[in-house]
DNA sequence: AGGTGTTGCGCAATCGATTGCCGTTCCCTA
DNA sequence: TAGGGAACGGCAATCGATTGCGCAACACCT
């Protein structure tokens, strides 16, 4: 019993104050670091505090701060997108915010309800359990995005660079990317490709756009691009693909919208023996961590996620302090690997 | 002007109280479905909450109530497992606990790192963020995880039903698990299994254990099982199988830990021009969503992550309301794909 | 009319921490 | 010894909602 009685009881603050002999706004100081509070005092308070396993209530504080130290991470995935919660991109980006957060002392919410959506759902925001949204993904209709951001401060979004934006943005440079992979397909002499995703959906239309320009853009003999574009997830990739392949080999390339994406098409492509890289050349999206595990080995355009997070969260602390940080179109990658037959 | 000025500045309850004329108490008893606020009254202060975009503070509210309505999920990986946040089988588990919250109006928090792991951390110094602790994965030391539990109420884990608990768990029958898959591979005549994962984490552990006990139970010919065993991530397990079949391909199947691993085993054995299944078959654990999507598709044991997160869930709340709850171990299922080289 | 419920609502205490403002105490200097 | 600071710490208001208790008004019954 000589080392205490170890969270027993001790509750408030109160409590703390009392065993210290001193005012409960002394130990408030001594927990915030205040200057104003001497070494000596500053230590016993410690001490008991550690003793008693007290912990500072939570909600006090933030009633009384107004402010939560949390923010509210939002994974917009519509029923009809298709695309899944545990997409790994998705993992990885929240990962990272996650981590991001964490260094900074934030508490990370994760919702995968717009905050716009649900009428009359609880906001986050608005009722104080979060200083601020980071949303990933603009969606199919960003003009109710547009309008949320409108009407609350502290909002950031993963991204695509559109007009007429009130929100910081960070993404990677779609459009670039749709190039390199168009760049790089006329550069292996594949003309004849096929597109798969939603390109009502910003960044993949941007994607798509990239594309479809980096093909056109040459002088090469004319190209013929189809575009497959549907909500997509993996088992309808694979239908679509399957489909499409059934009859006969025309097309010899492959681009799809995300890594998912692209490995249900390997999949479908495999199971008609159509042969990639030799007979379809296949280049995905994103670049998630199995696509380098697959066979073929997935050629794919690396988006970089952990810079991602981590600029996501850098501009929304500044943005709670009152900045009014830039946009941030992170720079892509074209991983070349088997799948697209290059060297 | 005529429709009012929504969110102009509307803040508090008592402002709304003002507006319709009412108390404060009047205006919170109606907002909480209390039988005490006469129909009329009550609709009066919905139009007003509607008109003015009013939102309760939950801070204060937390405050109040003593709760927060929200839970702590948390993903205990140590840099030493290796294991990756953006695993596929954590997405799918905390998507499917996100939405079990969802419905029953709880939020939730996510966090890396266990509550226990840093005793003074910036924030481990605020409590009642959450109402309740859902922990997923008991690690390779389950006794830091029961003394945490010990002294916290509410908290409910993912795992292994391991002796000496005081907490509920749910999680699905590993030993099972491994036991089918021995089961499958002796039936399909492969002997020379090499298991892959880390055996001092408790789950794989029982996957392991479940794997030998199927393979020695027979009375066929002796087997011979190689356990490869330390913490993996897919880079490793492809660096792990290469160096293991380069000389030469004595063992016929690789049974991982989980698909992650699984994969990347496969993609080593392809480089080295290795058939799977031909001359060696694969199995893995999980069966997450990529794995029916890989050349050749990989035959593993599905766990079953819906299930397991809705029930977790229910397990808590039902804990936060009193109960004790009892454990849940659910089945595991083989998934026959064409890795194993089955029919 | 008086008694007994029932409804509907307000008063005020309360949850636990933060912080502006003010009062001591102590030390140093002139 | 008086005066001027600096250092330290306490008082009390405050954040915004919840809720036990009490009171008024009205209905119904005998």
């Amino acid at each position: 019993m000589a080392d205490g009685n170890p969270r027993a009881s001790a509750k408030t603050m109160a409590e703390i104050a009392q065993l210290a002999g001193v005012a409960e706004s002394t130990v408030s100081r001594a927990l915030a670091g205040s200057t104003r509070v001497s070494r000596g005092t500053r230590e016993r308070i410690f001490n008991l505090v550690r003793e008693q396993g007290y912990q500072i209530n939570s909600s006090a504080r933030n009633l009384r701060t107004q402010r939560s130290r949390t923010i509210e991470v939002v994974i917009a995935i519509s029923e009809a997108t298709r695309q899944h919660f545990s997409d790994p991109f998705f993992s990885q980006i929240i990962g990272s915010i996650g981590d991001a957060l964490a260094e900074n002392g934030f508490d990370m919410l994760l919702s995968r309800q717009s905050p716009w959506s649900d009428a009359f759902g609880a906001n986050a925001l608005a009722s104080n359990r979060a200083d601020g949204v980071i949303i990933i993904g603009q969606g199919r209709d960003p003009s109710s995005l547009e309008d949320y951001a409108r009407e609350h401060k502290n909002v950031v979004v993963w991204g695509a660079d559109i007009p007429n934006r009130s929100y910081p943005v960070v993404g990677s440079d779609n459009f670039a990317g749709g190039q390199l992979v168009g760049r790089h397909l006329m550069a292996i002499g594949r003309r004849r490709v096929v597109f798969l995703g939603d390109v009502s959906h910003i960044e993949i239309g941007l994607r798509h756009r990239g594309l479809v320009a980096a093909l056109t853009s040459t002088d090469q003999t004319s190209t013929q691009t189809l575009t497959l574009s549907m909500p997509f997830d993996g088992a309808s990739a694979y239908d679509a693909t399957r489909e499409l392949f059934s009859d006969r080999v025309w097309h010899d390339a492959v681009f799809a919208a995300s890594d998912i994406l692209a490995i249900a098409a390997m999949q479908a492509l495999a199971d008609l023996k159509i042969r990639v890289p030799e007979d379809v050349a296949v280049i995905g999206y994103d670049d998630i961590s199995v696509s380098a595990l697959v066979s073929p080995a997935l050629t794919t355009v690396r988006q970089d996620t952990a810079a991602g997070g981590r600029a996501l969260v850098e501009k929304l602390l500044a943005t709670i302090d009152g900045d009014l940080p830039g946009d941030l179109i992170l720079p892509t990658q074209l991983v070349v690997r088997r799948s697209c037959g290059a060297t």
